[in-house]
DNA sequence: AATTTGACCAACCGCATCGCC
DNA sequence: GGGCGATGCGGTTGGTCAAAT
């Protein structure tokens, strides 16, 4: 140890990302793909460090990224990965193909974690009350049920999340209200490229011309951008169409969307979307592939039926 | 209308791990 | 096998915004 940190040096900027920064950043990475981070900065004249860089890239700027609203699937996916492996968001997003680890780390933490606690809190003032006939307290054969439910649900859920027939599945999924949530609006499921086409929008008004002569960027490379955002692509046009057809247009021509590159592999969840940028073999999957059996064993679509049938049901689940 | 409070989330920090030499 | 640089991961912070007072 004792390295010193890579932010550290003098001339690096700290904090919110400019409009102007990230397309400097999406452009070079079209050029030259993720990866090799440390070349970012000095190769994009970025004053960012690697890291920063590939946060930004990671959590915000790459492509496939659901923003916003979690589904309920998702919801309980992520309560029964965190249950199952802890606090490994890491892995636990390789699961929610869309979804950052960031992101489902601030949900646990805002939402869920909260959710939890009052749930624990409610049980064990429950057992403290019954605490002589037991009665209420689950048996061992109801936990392996709610389990079994549970690991269903979840595999309903991954299914639902990687079937490459239904990419919008998740997107078009409305959630159901369940007490404890903000009703979010609508425009918070937002793709990357949605997110782009905001700044955009923004650093348009305030003048792109000289913006982007300075930075290293070329223009037309944004043409031939080599990965897609298949899950939203036709609902952030759509939407980039209410703000401005100008503003979608150009958007379009800067991501030629194409969700043909994106590959499900059902055999290998963790190396898909998420992780097959700079870790196409990550070791640290390996004690997860039990796991991946458990989740997708029994490949046939139960799940459609069983989750009608468990759903009234789902409070249980925690 | 002004202030306070709380929720949300992007980004940072430091440690762990990986991979190359 | 050990050292070192690069990258990944998880915990935490801090800014912003909306709701409540």
């Amino acid at each position: 140890m004792g390295r010193p940190p890579c932010c550290d040096k003098t001339g690096v900027m700290k904090g919110p990302w400019t409009p102007e920064e990230d397309i400097i950043l999406v452009s070079y990475i079209q050029e030259h793909g993720p990866g090799n981070w440390r070349a970012v900065p000095t190769n994009t004249g970025l004053l960012r460090c690697s890291k920063s860089c590939r946060l930004r890239w990671t959590n915000y700027l790459r492509p496939g990224i659901k923003r916003g609203n979690f589904t309920h699937s998702e919801e309980k996916m992520i309560i029964h990965l965190q249950a199952l492996l802890g606090n490994r968001w890491a892995t636990i997003a390789s699961y929610l193909p869309q979804r950052t680890d960031n992101d489902i780390k601030n949900y646990w933490n805002t939402h869920l974690k909260k959710l939890k606690k009052l749930q624990a809190g409610q049980e064990g003032q429950s057992r403290d009350g019954i605490s002589s006939t037991g009665s209420q307290q689950i048996s061992r054969g109801q936990w392996e049920r709610r389990l079994q439910t549970d690991i269903h649900m979840a595999r309903q859920a991954l299914s639902e999340a990687l079937s490459p027939e239904k990419p919008n599945s998740l997107l078009t999924e409305l959630k159901p209200s369940s007490g404890y949530e903000k009703p979010a609006p609508a425009s918070l499921y937002a793709s990357s490229t949605e997110n782009i086409a905001k700044l955009l929008k923004g650093w348009m008004r305030s003048g792109p011309n000289q913006s982007l002569t300075n930075s290293t960027t070329p223009q037309n490379s944004f043409n031939n951008i080599a990965v897609a955002d298949s899950f939203s692509s036709e609902e952030t046009i759509n939407r980039a169409d209410e703000n401005g057809t100008e503003l979608s247009e150009a958007f379009e021509s800067l991501f030629g969307f194409d969700s043909s590159n994106i590959n499900f592999s059902r055999s290998s969840p963790d190396t898909g979307l998420l992780q097959d940028e700079s870790k196409p073999n990550s070791s640290a999957q390996v004690p997860l592939s039990v796991i991946e059996r458990w989740l997708f064993d029994e490949g046939a679509m139960e799940g459609k039926e069983y989750l009608s049938e468990v759903t009234p049901d789902e409070n249980n689940l925690f």
